[in-house]
DNA sequence: TAAAATCTTTATAAAATCTTTATAGCATTT
DNA sequence: AAATGCTATAAAGATTTTATAAAGATTTTA
């Protein structure tokens, strides 16, 4: 069975209990993680379909954990909550959260919103395997194949691969490169995407000295393909 | 003109004028209708980027206009209500609506959720091709494409070609042409221009010597069709 | 903690692109 | 027919951009 997974971040034990059951009787896989560092590091680890967020959170605040999460999560991330100001549901949504739930929620409402933030996201046709000629990436698994076997990369290389698969076929600059994987700050920064550009083109290129997948937009940046 | 265009489907009017000056302050472009078929036909003449609906219609109610709308409207739907219960929440997520609001409600966070459902909506990556005979310009990707394959442009070039898209059919003169490509300053070295509007058409044209896509006009500048 | 892996930084050669000059062609005018 | 003004093309020189290796710094792993 292909249950869908829900991570639920909340420190209230009672809170996290009531959502199980309700979940689970809804069908849904159920995790729980008590604190921001432990939602963190188990979303990571296992990337769920949804994520259920209490802002009133012990260790960080929950605005923190949605930003940290929103860097690279892009599934629903709903936001429940005791503070019903204005400020804080602004600011929540403005960070990317999919929707923002008052406590006391009422269950059968909250399902509603679950199962209409999992019905959008599922709209939005995200390919996980991109496959061209020899190559083939995998944004689920994190794993890239050249002629079926594993291309074994680092960190940063996959990064750049899977930020050039989201963009295939695009011209990508070296500012927004830089942007999205170093941030802000080293957008001057162009000779470590050289660097960098030079190492996966070793590995994933047949000719690495006549690129046919990253090609050089010379003076701009580089294409996908 | 490319403001977000917003369909406001109420029947009370203080709502309506409420809804349509915070929205304008926010750079929407506001369209009203006062009950459930005007809507529907506003909606289908001229298809708005989000619609915000009332339940409470007088002529049918807002889950009808919802379901009706759904048969073929993709863009977020947003329910604005006074009912509270979990049911009419219930069944308006469930029948598609992208969000539901009770009134009162307060504007910032209205706003909020109007940008939130906008956010997840653009998603679903939008791109602008312009076709010509056998040329392709997509400018999101930054290509150009010549019969389906990709003509390899500097950068000069690339931005050359794109200003003469994006005023297709116009004569552009020397001077403007400088101007936008080089800055102000250039504007008499003419020559640059040559060499450059030379490299392109050999480059795009069949028959580079006759051009039918880059044309002189002698005197004064060139044309793009 | 030591070793390994990875990332950052520097240096330099190679490649690509842009600028400039030279020359020739064409149409119109004198 | 010669002169003029505008345009096209080639090609040399100058500049910018890119690729690559390799050394130093940092982080991760055993």
């Amino acid at each position: 069975m292909n249950k869908l997974d829900i991570l639920v971040i909340d420190d209230e034990p009672q809170i996290r209990k009531l959502l199980q059951i309700s979940l689970e009787s809804y069908d849904y896989s159920v995790h729980q993680a008590a604190n921001g560092k432990e939602g963190l590091i188990m979303a990571a680890n296992h990337p769920p379909h949804l994520i259920l967020l209490d802002i009133g959170l012990p260790d960080k605040s929950g605005h923190e954990v949605l930003q940290e999460l929103r860097e690279w999560y892009n599934q629903p991330i709903l936001i429940l909550s005791v503070q019903n100001s204005e400020y804080d549901i602004v600011k929540a949504l403005d960070n990317g959260a999919t929707d923002y739930i008052t406590k006391p929620f009422r269950t059968g409402e909250l399902m509603a919103r679950i199962r209409s933030a999992i019905r959008l996201s599922q709209n939005q046709t995200v390919e996980t395997i991109l496959c061209l000629d020899d190559l083939q990436i995998d944004l689920t698994a994190r794993t890239v194949k050249k002629n079926g076997t594993i291309v074994k990369l680092t960190a940063t290389e996959y990064q750049l691969i899977s930020l050039f698969a989201k963009n295939e076929g695009k011209v990508l600059t070296h500012q927004f490169i830089l942007k999205e994987i170093w941030g802000v700050g080293f957008q001057t920064e162009t000779q470590y995407l050289r660097v960098f550009v030079g190492t996966l083109r070793k590995k994933i290129e047949n000719d690495f000295q006549n690129p046919v997948h990253i090609i050089t937009e010379s003076g701009v940046g580089y294409r996908f393909q």
